[in-house]
DNA sequence: TCTGGGGTCCTAGGACCC
DNA sequence: TCTGGGGTCCTAGGACCC
């Protein structure tokens, strides 16, 4: 058996955590540059605000109904996070961190339990530890336990907790959700379901087995298996070292000007490589990109990026910046506005495989010393104490006009607290 | 005026090898 | 007219996730 713990409207309920007033009102989180809601409160989303809708699309609601708009505050989410899987870690015997709002459990061992009251506790104790809501569904498969979990979301009755035990249930439920909120149909597949006549889960799980793997590959094959009950999506109990690491923003405003690009591309591949070398890993692709305003016609547009290959695999900040912004010379364009630019690293193995080159010339050991030494002071003494000079000093160009304090990670934003 | 960021997997097709 | 067989690697594009 698996379960599923999803919090509940993540990024609004660790605001309302550190700002009770926000209970009970609808409330938005807003994507970077606060351009669109990403988290929703029940409120606000009764009011019709969609999910991923531009704020300035809803700017009316959002003043007739006094929506409380936040930009979005990713140390306080990330740390939040921690707390709710740390709490969830000590509750089964293994756990995969799926996403910042969602772990699952193997509850391996605990078949003999009523695993219903075991999810409600479970939700009850992540309420109390951390303060967030918790929907948690259990199930033979991980699939059916999201459906598990989605099924109790906004049923309070159900304290937070569902165990899908049944075939009646199982039937019962899959019969009244909507193909389109399973896990693993996109808009794209639910269309074509829709036109052959699937719309239920129920639906999709009657028709031929042939079909969907013809038409929706092994991992569509996969998810048909899953929704009858046969597990078929392994449960991963480390994280593996990922195989792509990116870091690409939007601008505030277009950037015109070579330098200022230079500026922020540059602090964009200092951040890749601390990343690189967090998880132990080196690279041998680097691929940097940029991208004018697709929203604004009659402006000359490019949608651009060039590669560059590292002959032995590296994590050195100074040599892959260096090669990203030779490569960034030859994309750059006068007189064009770029509104986003990105890294992404690839061809990433682990430290130790580096392949050595019998011509290569630069002391890999001293550069790795020299990077050792600027991780150590910039987690010592905050992020950025040190950089490459070419890199921004003021950070990322963004606008995050309606930020909350970072109430659990920064010193200087912890409310005081006066007792009487 | 204003439109997010960071990932994974699968498949088909081309380049290349012997 | 007829035009080998078997394989690997890489990339782009399309699908999906939160």
């Amino acid at each position: 058996m698996y379960a599923l713990a999803d919090c509940n409207n993540f990024f609004v309920s660790c605001e309302r955590v550190f700002n009770p007033a926000l209970n009970g009102r609808p409330v938005i989180v807003l994507s970077n540059n606060d351009g669109c809601a990403v988290s929703r409160s029940n409120e606000a989303k009764a009011l019709g605000i969609g999910m991923g809708v531009p704020l300035f699309q809803v700017k009316d609601i959002v003043r007739k109904y006094k929506i409380a708009v936040l930009s979005s505050n990713y140390a306080l989410y990330g740390d939040m996070s921690k707390r709710v899987h740390a709490t969830l870690r000590q509750l089964a015997p293994a756990i995969e961190i799926y996403s910042i709002d969602e772990a699952f459990l193997d509850l391996r061992g605990l078949e003999h339990e009523d695993l219903g009251a075991f999810a409600r506790r479970a939700s009850a104790l992540c309420l109390k530890n951390t303060g967030i809501p918790v929907s948690i569904g259990v199930a033979p498969t991980k699939t059916l336990a999201k459906v598990a979990s989605k099924w109790c979301k906004n049923r309070p009755p159900m304290k937070g907790g569902y165990f899908l035990n049944s075939q009646e249930e199982r039937e019962r439920i899959l019969r009244v959700t909507p193909v389109e909120d399973i896990w693993g149909i996109g808009r794209r597949f639910a269309k074509k379901l829709y036109e052959n006549n699937v719309t239920t889960a129920w639906d999709f799980t009657q028709i031929p087995g042939e079909w969907v793997q013809k038409k929706m590959s092994i991992t569509g094959w996969r998810t048909w298996k899953e929704l009858q009950g046969e597990a078929c999506i392994a449960f991963a109990d480390h994280t593996p070292a990922k195989k792509q690491i990116c870091v690409s923003r939007s601008f505030s405003k277009e950037i015109f000007d070579y330098e200022k690009l230079v500026e922020q591309v540059s602090l964009f591949t200092f951040m890749v490589c601390e990343k690189l070398r967090k998880q132990e890993s080196v690279c041998s692709q680097a691929v940097v990109f940029v991208l004018t305003n697709r929203f604004k016609e009659n402006v000359p547009q490019q949608v651009e990026s060039r590669m560059v290959t590292f002959p032995v695999a590296t994590s050195g900040t100074p040599e892959i910046n260096q090669s990203v912004l030779r490569e960034l010379s030859y994309l750059f364009r006068k007189g064009y506005g770029y509104k986003k630019a990105g890294v992404i690293l690839s061809g990433i193995l682990p430290r130790q495989a580096v392949q050595l080159h019998l011509y290569d010339t630069r002391d890999r050991e001293k550069q790795d010393r020299l990077m050792q030494v600027m991780d150590e002071i910039n987690t010592d003494m905050g992020p950025g104490t040190l950089s490459v000079a070419t890199a921004s000093t003021k950070g990322i160009r963004m606008s995050r006009q309606h930020l909350s304090p970072q109430y659990t990670t920064k010193w200087e934003d912890i409310p005081i607290v006066h007792c009487k």
